[in-house]
DNA sequence: GCTAAAACCATACTTTAGTATGAGGACAAT
DNA sequence: ATTGTCCTCATACTAAAGTATGGTTTTAGC
């Protein structure tokens, strides 16, 4: 929250120092101020996008208890006295985070650790990093496992 | 989503509109650019952030949304030869073979390629052998894309 | 009986996946 | 101000997975 502030205030400094140097040097200003001016509107869109999202992104993590969810349950009729009921988990029980259940996600649709780590602009070692701790919150050994498991868990 | 693009469309359209009208009032300009950019820069820092709340604020976080689906089953029939009878694609219709399937479902399960070999009695060499093949007729890459093939298909 | 497809096995190789470990930054809660 | 969690990235390694190729053996159909 303070550092928003700080790096917010630089970027201003640094734009007004900006004005000022063109200002001193008599260029685009008295000519085309459209042109300044747009660029301004976009810089500060930008900058108030970021703020805008530091502002409100935070602690939105797993907001369900929020809100009313009808969940699904699978019932597997064996016979009248054999009856296996598949309960929904949820991550938050499994200590599975955002990222991880992200990862997760695109484990199963199949994509390869290189492709996740491209699609997600993280490096490789981030994805087998949160695969590694995926698989020990999912007990499994592999990703084929892991994804297995987290559909019985209806997690995916 | 397109809703908000014309909104902010218009906004602009309008801040372009009051610049132009500005501009043949002379007013501000030529003396104090430093307000007038101030100005923008707030308009669109608040824009920025409105535009960014809008498009970031989506309850996409992890409501899960109950969803009817229609699924074919495979119905086994009693009698004659232990037919399978499917409403699906069927593994025929993409020339998988029947241990291929076999291989397939296990696959799916979470089994390595040891523990497939195991399971069936196979060398490694055959399951290897059998994957690659599966992999070209479901048009994957590797067996998690295999897998996630097969079950948009219906064949597991 | 002949043929085609399926099933089986193997070697040699390349490519991914996964483990272990360490470490630094961001951030929320206390 | 410190602590714990999450996220990030890295190196170095081991274990699997996957490819290419070339075989032999069943099995089902004509």
């Amino acid at each position: 929250m303070k550092k928003q502030a700080i790096i917010f205030g630089s970027v201003l400094a640094v734009l007004a120092i900006c004005i000022k140097w063109l200002e001193y040097r008599y260029i685009i200003l008295t000519h085309s101020f459209e042109i300044y001016g747009s660029a301004l509107a976009i810089i500060f869109t930008i900058v108030g996008i970021w703020t805008g999202r530091k502002l409100t992104d935070r602690k939105k993590e797993y907001i369900r208890e929020e809100v009313i969810v009808e969940k699904p349950i699978y019932i597997q009729v064996a016979g009248t006295d054999n009856r296996v009921v598949h309960k929904s988990t949820s991550p938050e029980d499994l200590g599975i985070s955002k990222r991880e259940m992200e990862i997760l996600e695109l484990m199963a649709q199949g994509f390869s650790n290189q492709e996740i780590a491209e699609k997600t602009f993280l490096s490789i070692h981030t994805i087998k990093t949160h695969a590694s701790n995926l698989f020990i919150k999912l007990d499994a050994k592999r990703r084929t496992q892991a994804i297995s498991r987290a559909k019985e868990l209806n997690l995916i």
